[in-house]
DNA sequence: TGGATAGTCTGTAGCCGCTCCAAGGTCAAG
DNA sequence: CTTGACCTTGGAGCGGCTACAGACTATCCA
């Protein structure tokens, strides 16, 4: 199997493909003559099980992870399995939070764009401004004091730049 | 204002300020003779701005295309703003929606989990691997078939990797 | 047999939004 | 006079791809 049938088969770009390889998640596969990739069906299968893991935004380092985990027979490695899971439906929560906040003040934002629609400015770049200034806001009333120190990790509900 | 005294009563990062600076969003401030920058009151309110953006999860370019608007009394650039907006309200609720399917299929993991926990294996890792030889799972029924097409752009609510 | 087209190879660079580091200059307090 | 806090520049690194360039191979049709 070479690597355009295993990327149609997956759906996975073949850059990726290659790309998995070098960062060592897909094992090198054998060679046929010509020097292209001879793909077994264990590729596959392992490459549909790391974007399994993908569309469950997991990391590439998490997948790295169960993937050994899959390869040993040792209990421990088990319990790191549910651990994993357990961490990433946390972030998966967290970050869910802070958007849903999010959508709260883009409406609010727009909102005040549709009130002010006859005016002669548009609300929505007045709201931004004035919370700028530091001022109470429709869309973001937990800015109010820009000097208070931030939470050193991970910041308030209301979605601060995510990181890496 | 010095750098340091600008970070503090933002909450930026020093090295945040300057990555601003040199990508075209802050503009240069003055120096004092010693060669350290010198904030204006100005700088402060952008940056404030910026970041007020930014906790909407607005990309640079476009919190630089708001700033242009800012500036401007041209009437299109408000359009351009409710657009912007409007756009990006659309890409939460999209991410959002994703990632609430996503929770749903880590919950089903890991119930999946609880309910083998006295056989042998872990229910995860069965599972996990079973989606990738592409059998119906209890956390993504809709990747039944690998081998099917998948939809050009924004794949299904499944929460595929996110690319830019 | 030749040429077009499509597939594959390697290697490197770019994207975003920071974050961190090294190596040095500047300044006030003790 | 030293210590320590602050500032400067430039460059590299992160994750997870994505997009080249330039070369080779394979397959098709005339």
């Amino acid at each position: 199997m070479r690597i355009g049938e295993l990327s149609k088969s997956t759906g996975v770009d073949i850059e990726t493909i290659r790309f998995y390889e070098k960062s060592g998640l897909l094992p090198p596969p054998a060679r046929s003559e010509n020097g292209y990739r001879d793909y077994a069906h264990a590729h596959l299968e392992r490459l549909a099980f790391i974007r399994h893991c993908r569309a469950l935004d997991m990391s590439l380092a998490d997948v790295a992870l169960l993937l050994d985990s899959l390869g040993s027979r040792d209990p421990e490695a088990l319990v790191q399995v549910d651990a994993l899971v357990a961490s990433q439906l946390g972030k998966v929560r967290a970050r869910l939070k802070s958007m849903q906040a999010l959508e709260a003040q883009l409406v609010a934002l727009q909102k005040r764009c549709d009130a002010d629609h006859d005016h002669h400015a548009c609300g929505i770049l007045e709201e931004l401004v004035s919370a700028a200034h530091g001022e109470a806001c429709a869309c973001h009333p937990d800015l109010k004091t820009p000097a208070a120190a931030r939470p050193a990790s991970a910041g308030p509900a209301g979605a601060a730049p995510r990181n890496r």
